[in-house]
DNA sequence: TTTGACAATAAGTAATAACTTATATAAGTT
DNA sequence: AACTTATATAAGTTATTACTTATTGTCAAA
């Protein structure tokens, strides 16, 4: 399964704006390395090392096509992080609403002091 | 709002085990830099360190009390992020039905070049 | 069958990251 | 006041990252 070293692949390839901004192209659909590459001042390389980053962090799959290489998103890697983030998502909520409860208990004991 | 750089904080903060960890640890209540600390064989300096990264990241804040600094979770950078990737979470919904007809046209085919 | 387009890989470089040890600071304790 | 606890900061080291240019491999088309 290896999900714990997919989790470092994966944030860690969504820590680049460059790879963001691939991912967010290929959000609308299969795109080859020259499209991908177009919207930067890099060179190809620069984008087919970025691909490999995020191939490697299971993000996007590649297909055949001719000399083409067309890539699209890959499932696995986006849910393991989105279940992770569920989880710190989850306790912001239960945490939240214990901070409700300190507050309001707060305001409680200000009122009995003016009293 | 600085959402890019941020983000760019935020997913490098979480491709880090120990980082990872720490908010983990951090989901189930507020803790001190020792306590953090503790189940890793790092130097408490280490931990300062990344958590250091985790606050300017915007995935945690400190409360002075005392001496001790205790740490939290804070809501902004992980909202961020889940935004983020809920883009691509959408984008793969989207992509997997298109996925399911190109599939289902080619078992059309198929079925057409046998008979 | 040479030429051009598409893409991967290799080698080099400069910046950054993740630690370490050493030291500093500030509050709590005796 | 001296000692301890809790934490931060600084400086140094090594590994990794994000690029670059140069080169190579493949297919397609003239």
């Amino acid at each position: 399964m290896e999900i714990g070293l997919n989790l470092d692949a994966a944030f860690s390839a969504l820590s680049d704006p460059t790879r963001r901004a691939i991912l967010a192209r290929l959000a609308e659909g299969e795109a080859t390395v020259m499209e991908l590459a177009a919207p930067f001042e890099m060179t190809q390389p620069a984008i087919s090392q970025h691909l490999k980053v995020l191939e490697d962090a299971g993000l996007v799959v590649r297909r055949i096509e001719g000399t083409k290489r067309p890539r699209r998103l890959a499932k696995a890697g986006v849910e393991a992080m989105d279940q992770w983030l569920a989880m710190l998502r989850k306790a912001l909520e239960k945490n939240y609403d214990r901070l409700d409860q300190v507050l309001a208990s707060m305001e409680q004991q200000k009122k009995g002091e003016q009293q």
